[in-house]
RNA sequence: GGAGAGAUGUCAGAGUGGCCGAAUGAGCACGCUUGGAAAGCGUGUGUACCGCAAGGUACCGAGGGUUCGAAUCCCUCUCUCUCCA
């Protein structure tokens, strides 16, 4: 959500801001409801006012014992009047946070001005893409070929957009989700965080994901008020939400394994082949809870805490500034970390770490106290995968091929494989 | 599944229709006191919105209702605790 002052005092400004981020504001209506809203929310405190020292006035003139009848005579209008100026403020008001909880967090001055991901801005590639003397497989091959990844079976038990692993594969998902987990704690301390898969609304809103999104996600049912989590950052940022954070706990740093929930509506005939895009998926997230002064270097630096994974792995990959219409609805800034995958020739997303400002905390009213001020200030959120875990299964997978189809062992994992430095048939 | 109790400010905890944004205590901040500390004393200490200000409005788990007036009464929901199955 945008500060409402900045809104409602600099109108004009706003609406450029939300057309960079591919929205609108129709200025003509905001405006109107704006004028409405003040009137109407003076009318009805005034009322609110005559009615508090009026019925005042009764409590005191019955405990002196006299004839309290006249006051309540002219009062007696003053009730019907209030309600409905009441009903008239709650009406625009909704009608205003709805305007308000629709428009996307204004973007940061450096993100480039863009259309879709054809306009992303590569800052920088890291490592070497490999060079084989063989016929190089995807994951899909190496997968069936050495009997880990069964598409079938996820499409028979849930639909299409499922997979099972099984054997060395599957225990190669658990290495990865242990050496990043350890790796965030142990190096780059972040706090080792198990929240809930399943969420309520307002943890839906507070993030931003609702009221604008929901098609992306799965609903349990109709009558139950849960929501699978898409990311957990749902879960972990809400920690902080109605909070008023000591300095001292300040910055949080939360790092949590989750599956992920998608229902990838839109996204019909891509990426139907292979483990890219699921319904289901694990993620080890990263979510950092800063003052506003910290979060642009805080940014960078939970970035370079995601990278530091696909640099031990020694993974080759690249990172994109999002340009603006790439740049998701609550972000002011966005890092996409896009893996090589030899088995597609293309760097494919693997993290995506966002800065959102104040956007999230204002819903979530997520505040710290400053104490050079004695006030409570909204924190700045930002969060970043660390990595998807299943899109780095697909990579290691790919790069660390053989010649026979057989998948080396990266260093790093091998303390989490029972020390096998190669998975085969 | 059944029965009951409860949810109040940073915390503990009073308040069962009016003078309650809310006693009291603890904590915290500042000041006094002291050689220094403890104790003691004093003052202050929620959030949001409107307003230049004075001031006003809202908020006592959430949402509705009754009333001139609700933390307090009624209804629904959520959560916590105790007991029974």
């Amino acid at each position: 959500m945008l500060d409402p002052q900045l809104l409602r005092n600099n109108p004009e400004e706003v609406k450029t801001a939300m057309q960079r981020h591919g929205a609108d504001l129709d200025l003509e209506i905001f405006n109107a409801l704006e004028t409405q809203r003040k009137d109407i929310q003076v009318k009805t405190q005034n009322l609110q006012n005559e009615r508090n020292k009026r019925s005042k006035s009764i409590g005191m003139a019955k405990a002196k014992g006299e004839d309290i009848q006249p006051l309540l005579d002219s009062v007696s209008q003053l009730g019907d009047e209030l309600k409905a100026a009441e009903t008239e403020l709650q009406g625009i008001q909704s009608k205003l946070q709805a305007i308000q909880l629709s428009l996307p967090n204004i973007l940061a001055d450096d993100v480039p001005l863009g259309k879709d991901e054809e306009n992303n801005v590569e800052l920088r590639k890291w490592g070497a893409i490999p060079q084989y003397d063989f016929d190089v497989k995807d994951h899909v091959d190496l997968g069936q070929s050495l009997a880990g990844i069964d598409f079938e079976a996820g499409a028979k038990i849930a639909g299409s957009r499922f997979v099972t692993l099984s054997g060395p594969l599957a225990r190669l998902q658990r290495a990865l989700t242990q050496f990043m987990l350890d790796m965030h704690v142990d190096q780059h301390g972040y706090r080792e965080t198990y929240v809930p898969y399943l969420v309520n609304k307002d943890s839906l809103l507070g993030t931003g994901q609702l009221p604008k999104f929901e098609e992306d996600l799965f609903k349990i049912s109709d009558d139950s008020p849960y929501y699978l989590i898409p990311t957990a950052e749902v879960p972990v940022t809400n920690l902080v939400r109605d909070e008023i954070i000591a300095v001292g706990d300040m910055p949080l740093k939360f790092v949590a394994h989750t599956p992920c929930f998608r229902s990838e509506a839109g996204a019909y005939g891509r990426d139907v082949r292979g483990m890219i895009r699921q319904h289901q998926f694990e993620k080890v997230e990263l979510v950092q809870v800063v003052k506003a002064s910290d979060s642009e270097q805080a940014h960078e630096q939970l970035t370079q805490h995601a990278e530091s994974i696909l640099q031990a792995l020694n993974l080759p990959y690249r990172l994109m500034l999002l340009c603006s219409g790439d740049t998701g609805f609550s972000a002011t800034k966005t890092y996409d970390l896009e893996v090589w995958l030899p088995g597609q020739e293309a760097y494919r997303e693997i993290s995506s770490c966002s800065n959102f400002n104040d956007f999230q905390a204002r819903r979530l009213k997520a505040r710290w106290r400053n104490p050079e001020t004695g006030k409570p200030e909204l924190v700045h959120t930002i969060n970043g995968s660390g990595l998807a875990v299943g899109r780095t299964l697909i990579a290691v997978m790919e790069n660390y091929q053989q010649a026979d189809g057989s998948i080396k062992v990266p260093d790093a994992l091998q303390p989490y494989m029972g020390k096998i430095t190669s998975i085969t048939l």
